[in-house]
DNA sequence: GCGGGCCGTCACGACTGTTA
DNA sequence: TAACAGTCGTGACGGCCCGC
């Protein structure tokens, strides 16, 4: 490790750190959040919810509609779904100019979209057969963004969504979809909190261990999504992105992609999976299961190995809320002691760690 | 070999305590 | 009270282990 003190704040981006965490600061300093999730992604989570979804209005902000897949899946399936309405808002970022992703592009939606880097809004309230093709389906979202002037208005600040103006559709919305920058999660939760929102949204695993979030899970006001608990996701990412992490590919188009570990859905919308129960089949015994030594439960380092025949505190890895069921555990606490110090077990300090009871 | 599942790293800003 | 020192908190990450 480098002697920190030794380092002063202008010499960093000098010194050859054997850390590969460097990638990361850096994306996290340059606030490299244009992620863009991808639609196969969205399809596999949101088939959990359809029923939930009819006569709602859906608001995906921190989005660009125009390359939002989150924008072409609502828009693709507004009548499937029964949506009552469907509004997005786009954010001009605008340190780099035109480097926006074009899904669009190919698809001939480039010229209606107003001017490049400037944000507006959508708003639809119906998709009909409007090029009379028998058919009902991205063809006839262009053609009505295309024809009635009314879906599309510009905004007149930069879409941030702490934005009065974005905002007011907030307010109006029933469901809010969307990937937030997972370095404003914090703040985007905040916000959907104070106005009550329903909500989908994606984060990284570790947003579990923020203080407001755990709160959160732990009084049932929010759980992981359906339909990822493990492995990689992709994103796309635009052209220019400078990290060079090992789960970064470039495909034969010259688009780039990173792989990201961790990745959850964040949501309060219920789901039937949700409810059924985890099966443990191991036995407890005191040697495998040590006790904290700050604490009076049981250490758990996999949460397959939860003992069938336990029924007092255990501590599991965050990953256990993969596969919560609220009526069958109950969260106690996290991460904490009695000393109020991270939990230790035989002098050596676990990874976070969640006290659970059988209910 | 692959990928699911999990833990651990360690830079660095924020925060808190100490010294002069 | 300013400057310095020590501690805490956190992460669009890396890599190991293990089962298939």
């Amino acid at each position: 490790m480098q002697n920190k003190k030794s380092i002063t704040k202008g010499d960093n981006f000098e010194i050859k750190t054997k850390s590969s965490n460097k990638n990361l600061h850096k994306a996290s300093k340059e606030k490299k959040d244009e992620f863009y999730t991808q639609l196969v992604d969205i399809e596999k989570e949101l088939k959990h919810y359809k029923e939930q979804f009819r006569d709602k209005v859906v608001y995906c902000n921190c989005d660009d509609p125009f390359e939002s897949n989150f924008f072409k899946y609502f828009a693709a399936s507004f009548n499937a779904l029964g949506l009552k309405k469907l509004i997005t808002t786009s954010y001009n970022k605008s340190p780099i100019a035109g480097r926006q992703l074009h899904l669009f592009e190919i698809e001939g939606l480039k010229s209606i979209k107003p001017k490049d880097a400037e944000p507006y809004k959508i708003e639809i309230n119906e998709v009909t057969d409007i090029n009379n093709d028998g058919a009902i389906n991205l063809e006839d979202v262009k053609q009505l963004l295309r024809h009635d002037k009314n879906t599309v208005t510009p905004l007149s600040g930069n879409g941030d969504f702490r934005s009065e103006e974005c905002i007011e559709p907030l307010k109006e919305a029933d469901i809010v979809v969307t990937n937030p920058p997972f370095s404003l999660f914090r703040e985007y939760l905040a916000q959907l909190m104070e106005y009550d929102k329903k909500f989908l949204i994606i984060g990284n695993v570790n947003s579990i261990t923020y203080k407001e979030c755990f709160k959160l899970i732990k009084d049932n006001k929010m759980w992981l999504g359906a339909s990822i608990h493990s492995g990689d996701r992709e994103f796309r990412v635009p052209d220019d992105y400078p990290l060079n992490a090992a789960g970064f590919r470039i495909d034969s188009d010259g688009h780039k992609y990173i792989r990201v570990k961790g990745v959850r859905w964040f949501t309060n919308l219920d789901y039937e999976e949700r409810h059924e129960d985890l099966v443990p089949y191991k036995e407890y015994t005191p040697e495998e299961y040590p006790k904290y030594d700050n604490y009076d439960a049981i250490n758990i380092d996999k949460t397959a190995d939860i003992p069938k025949d336990y029924n007092g505190l255990m501590g599991v890895p965050i990953t256990f809320l993969d596969k919560y069921n609220p009526e069958q555990f109950e969260i106690i606490k996290f991460r904490k002691g009695d000393d109020d110090k991270d939990l230790i077990v035989n002098g050596k300090f676990p990874y976070f760690r969640i006290i659970i009871k059988k209910k």
